[in-house]
DNA sequence: TCCCTTTTTTCGGCATACCTAAATTTACGA
DNA sequence: TCGTAAATTTAGGTATGCCGAAAAAAGGGA
């Protein structure tokens, strides 16, 4: 018989471990749609894959995952909900370190990593209040409100885009704080305006025009880093009706 | 040959339990002069005795106590070091958590307990920078400065005074969060007048006058808070020299 | 000086979360 | 369909840090 045993609290009594596979399952499918496998996962935490087997025997223990072996890991809606709770707790972390202690967007990224196993429910509520309950984090990821909403907004990444392409940057990946520095030195940020023009000749890099108006300027991008940008279209969409 | 082989980064790389018994270990002696034993040390942290006995013998091996089998335990030059960094950290937290957060001051210890290990020395350089590098936590404890000095100020328990002693609570005793919020509830606080009035017969309380001027008043303080309220004298010393 | 109580240490075990190496299963191309 | 390479799981082992029980040392009173 499953061990149907959890009450709900959800956060309190799983261990950094377990808080960090949820969190990574859960991340895996965030911006994608292929559950994550074994192997994928090992890679993402940095650890053995025989952790991996491991742990997530251990995720289906605690009714957080469900997983037939040698097929894709997935989460019940107990371990969505933890994950959201972490991933609430990661980003506020970020955006605090950000916005109150003066932090850079690539520095906050491994601080909040530990820092999110650390502080209390209280905390974090108290945290969000004074930061005004932020809708992103420094590198436009959306924090799951309290009671685990978060809408995940439409976009794609700027080097899956083509030619012609018009829209802004509404989130850039913060897994390589080497590269959030270089967009940081070419100003490239949050919220600004893209437009594709193609890719240089031979497999050479994508080539972009940012900015908008006076700033406007053209940049060769790296795959790495066409990949790590994320554009939400310029069209109007369902929440953007045109009014005549 | 002894393990000669710390280098100097003093933090980083000890395990949280390690920081908390050289912690406690310091905390042992902070405000008395005695040094510590095993089964003081194991009340503390709330373990059991033979817990203490294999964590002190990895404190020697690290180079952070000294040792003999059977008598009390110390703390080496580093010990020290590392003892007061993360007193440093635990009290600039719960100021911060105070100041920042709106915690009230008998919440701040148990998060401030797991925080001190978990965030990086930039973050404490930082938060003290914005906090504007204060020199007690809300407890009235010295926070030791980044280069490891602190100023202990001379000071006494009230239950400890003779009558007709006068003087102001500069430290009390965070180490129960109840009896914190009676003292609040009182309207006892840091920097508080007192006088001692004496004990009422019979093992009573001690009778002691608060405040000053117009709110002034009597009260009856039980053992515990008598020992928890730390005094310092009114009649002036070295650091307060009267001028004609 | 010699018990006998208290304190402290040692010993064997447990839980977590890793690892490497050896099975096992799967899946794909011949 | 078969065979093999890749992915995954299992088996066995390490490091921490905790526990209870048993052994050893200390020390105070008679
Ligand atoms: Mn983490
Ligand atoms: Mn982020
Ligand atoms: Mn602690
Ligand atoms: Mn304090």
């Amino acid at each position: 018989m499953p061990p149907m045993n959890r009450n709900s609290p959800a956060l309190s009594s799983d261990s950094a471990s377990v808080q960090d596979y949820v969190k990574a399952i859960y991340a895996s499918t965030e911006w994608r749609d292929q559950p994550v496998t074994s192997s994928q996962l090992a890679v993402r935490l940095g650890v053995a894959n025989s952790s991996v087997s491991g742990m997530v025997r251990k995720l289906v223990d605690l009714g957080l995952a469900v997983h037939e072996p040698y097929s894709a890991i997935e989460l019940t809606a107990e371990g969505h909900r933890l994950a959201l709770a972490m991933v609430r707790r990661h980003r506020l972390l970020e955006t605090f370190l950000v916005q109150e202690l003066g932090y850079a967007w690539d520095e906050v990224h491994d601080e909040a990593e530990l820092l999110e196993h650390t502080v209390s429910d209280t905390f974090i509520e108290r945290l969000a209040n004074k930061l005004g309950h932020p809708e992103r984090d420094p590198h436009g990821d959306p924090i799951p409100a309290a009671d685990g909403t978060v809408d995940v907004p439409e976009a794609n990444q700027l080097g899956r885009l083509d030619p012609g392409h018009t829209g802004h940057i509404i989130r850039i990946s913060d897994a390589n704080p080497d590269l959030l520095r270089f967009l940081s030195a070419e100003r490239i940020s949050l919220d600004s305006r893209v437009e594709v023009m193609g890719h240089r000749p031979f497999g050479g890099p994508l080539v972009v025009r940012i900015g908008s108006a006076e700033h406007l300027r053209e940049l060769d991008l790296g795959d790495e880093a066409a990949a790590a940008l994320w554009v939400a279209n310029d069209t109007p969409h369902e929440n953007c009706l045109l009014r005549t």
